[in-house]
DNA sequence: TTAAAATTGTGTCATAATAACACGTTTTGA
DNA sequence: TCAAAACGTGTTATTATGACACAATTTTAA
């Protein structure tokens, strides 16, 4: 019986997460200034490598949850990088994937643990190794996803306005969508559940506030299109 | 300055691959009856590991040639597998893809020294470790795909009819379609030529042989829509 | 030689979904 | 109290979709 495979190079397998966040307005990045060797003092993701009796699936939360002290995030992974020369101290293989959190709902102590800072979508910096491609797959694999299935509302908060969500989608695809044709489908997917309480923090006339029917989110989960122009990617 | 990382573990990173093919009636699978160790004598999905000077890629067009000894076949990467003990062997982690072939275009010999036999969807075996797992999610993903993309014709010869086309889709979904309904849909893509050639091998209507537009195909590869009731996943 | 059977190509129609656009309401503050 | 800004809902024309009918082609058997 055998009990190794031989003639086989192991190698470290490394996981990388593009964290997404949503300030109301403009689409964000966590991301990580490095105190920390190599490439200390550049930008980069959050990332850490599998540990040997780990499951590659709690490594995913373990990063998560360091970074902002969170359990249950949404993630998806997007895709494994393997190139042989990504990162230039050693071979590294790294499972690349994506989470959504409302950006308000964070620890701040795990984030300033980490030296991680929310950085605007448009601002985003030249980050070490392969990772500004990694933010390039994750935010067109957002736009696919988001167009498909209801995650965008893992962005908002509990409770929230269809004009946010609106702005989210917005942000989401950048152009500017019709108020009145949103509002109709997003009530059309019946997904919305109307609390009777309406937003205090509004100048103007207070929009109505809503939050996710949890049933029908995990039910309706396939059966969710919002199509902008066939995805713009 | 460093040279490797410290306190990480190094792992083994396979690859397997789910091959789809279509023979005209029903979508099916090549696998592996394997004569080797581990787990001589059971079926299994095509893989390997991946080596110290390869990219990951390269690696994922190395096992496909080698089990079709065709270059350039369409893939995606589906998941990568990292759960402790999915290999009972040494631990290993294993980067999911599934393939899309013309059952037809193959080499029988490369499939030989392989020990591959296609096998349809609905006779398919167990597999060993996780492979099973990874099947029904190449399955899931297909639909998925197939749903969005013209992907479909992947699994076709270069000539083919409108009426083959259906049977196709029909497999996937396993769900009968509307010919008149799936033929107007198909045509308004405009993805099809007219070779001006005939289905000579019909005992009766002989259908029109069409063949795909490349230029199109490339353009169009993110605005073709086929949904069948939102994917039935 | 012709009619039946199987299959293919094209057309119609009612309904649903979508995009473009208008109007009235609420709220604050000048 | 009235203007400005933002919200909620409604209308209409166009397009897409699903359900269904009919005519044309080809082989086979009467």
């Amino acid at each position: 019986m055998l009990t190794r495979y031989n003639h086989s190079t192991r190698i470290l397998i490394a996981l990388d997460c593009i964290v997404f966040g949503f300030d109301g307005e403009e689409l964000k990045l966590l991301l990580i200034k490095r105190d920390f060797e190599p490439e200390r003092g550049k930008w980069s993701l959050m990332g850490g490598f599998l540990n040997e009796d780990e499951d590659l699936e709690v490594a995913a939360n373990r990063i998560l949850y360091d970074l902002t002290g969170l359990k249950d995030i949404y993630f998806e992974e997007i895709k494994t990088f393997g190139e042989i020369n990504r990162d230039p101290v050693e071979r590294t293989v790294s499972v690349c994937f994506f989470a959504l959190i409302n950006i308000h709902a964070h620890s701040q102590d795990a984030a300033k643990a980490q030296n991680a800072f929310w950085i605007s979508l448009k601002d985003r910096p030249d980050l070490i190794f392969d990772h500004s491609n990694m933010v390039d797959l994750a935010l067109e694999r957002l736009r696919y996803r988001a167009a498909l299935h209801p995650i965008g509302f893992e962005l908002l908060p509990e409770k929230f306005t269809i004009p946010q969500l609106q702005k989210l989608y917005e942000a989401i695809y950048d152009t500017p969508l019709d108020r009145r044709n949103f509002s109709r489908k997003i009530l059309s997917t019946k997904l919305l559940i109307d609390t009777g309480e309406k937003n205090e923090n509004s100048a103007t006339k207070k929009a109505i506030l809503y939050k996710l029917d949890q049933e029908k989110y995990q039910k309706q989960f396939n059966a969710f299109h919002y199509f902008v122009s066939d995805f713009k990617v």
